[in-house]
DNA sequence: GTATGACCTCAAGTACACTTGAGGTCAAAT
DNA sequence: ATTTGACCTCAAGTGTACTTGAGGTCATAC
């Protein structure tokens, strides 16, 4: 019978922590991006006996939010702050998880809109043939209408 | 009087070209990037007799969808892409913009929804506190429900 | 005519997000 | 006992997207 120590494409309760490989077939996401995010503290892991990662399963959860973000081309420093007040050694609760769904939802919010205004814009500016952009939020998106210092300016008149 | 070889804040009729520490200024991008940009096609300039460049003016519009698609995590070798049927050289025509515009919309369609997907399971499942995530189409993107063999594997039940 | 600021090229350096390789260990199977 | 595959660490390499610096030119101002 398989043992509790089974490494490699082993057989698990569903309690059982998870090899290295295991995560990486699961997950779709190579052996060595496991350990840069360790190194980054995005994941954790315990060791066995003779020095091997294992992995508590709500890693797998972790490690699926990571791959989403860089799909969405959110950089691992914001993944990082949205993990803040998530725990890493102990199985999170629905608490936790949810300050990061709050998090995530304001980040993603923040890029859906983002792209919605480039999308009119398309269909204003582009969509017309004349792209002037003058109203493009995302060209000033610090300061929509304020400081005409440094920085992107919009678009003149002359320029559309 | 200002000359035609005015450099640096020059005051500009609609039709001057500008140089290019003025694109600088009006677009928020570095020299230094624009240089770069140039050398990876997604820019053009002419040069005057003393071999410093001068932009038209058009070519602010590829430099504000650059950057928009920076904010927006998009790489540039799909802004390339983005970009390849307009031409360089001369001044883009409505036709040339719209072709552009519907890639653009495409990339952009895709990116949303993406987002839009991950902000539904955020709500049903980070949200319930839950985090299976188990229907999500970001974790499987190529082949939502189909090979069972290499890359991400939809997590299972016990993990949820 | 010379100083000043904007510009030029080219090479090298930086930050992020990893991958690859060398050299060695661990663990189940034969 | 030894082979095999999975794993370990650490250093170096890769690709993207630039920035920085050295050394020199261009153009307007005084």
């Amino acid at each position: 019978m398989s043992s509790d120590t089974d490494a490699g494409r082993a057989v698990h309760g569903p309690d059982e922590p998870l090899t290295i490989g295991e995560m990486s077939r699961r997950t779709g996401v190579a052996p060595s991006a496991l350990h840069f995010y360790e190194t980054l503290g995005l994941i954790a892991s315990t060791r066995t006996a003779g020095n091997q990662r294992r992995y508590a399963r709500h890693m797998l959860r972790r490690v699926s939010l990571i791959t989403v973000a860089k799909r969405l081309g959110i950089p691992l420093s914001d993944v990082q702050d949205a993990f803040a007040d998530v725990p890493l050694a102990d199985t999170p609760s629905h608490a936790d998880w949810q300050r990061a769904s709050r998090r995530w939802k304001r980040e993603l919010e923040k890029r859906r809109e983002g792209i919605e205004r480039l999308e009119r814009e398309l269909t204003g500016c582009i969509g017309c043939g004349c792209l002037s952009m003058k109203a493009c939020g995302l060209l000033n998106p610090d300061d929509a209408l304020g400081s005409q210092g440094a920085g992107p300016q919009r678009l003149r008149d002359e320029d559309a």
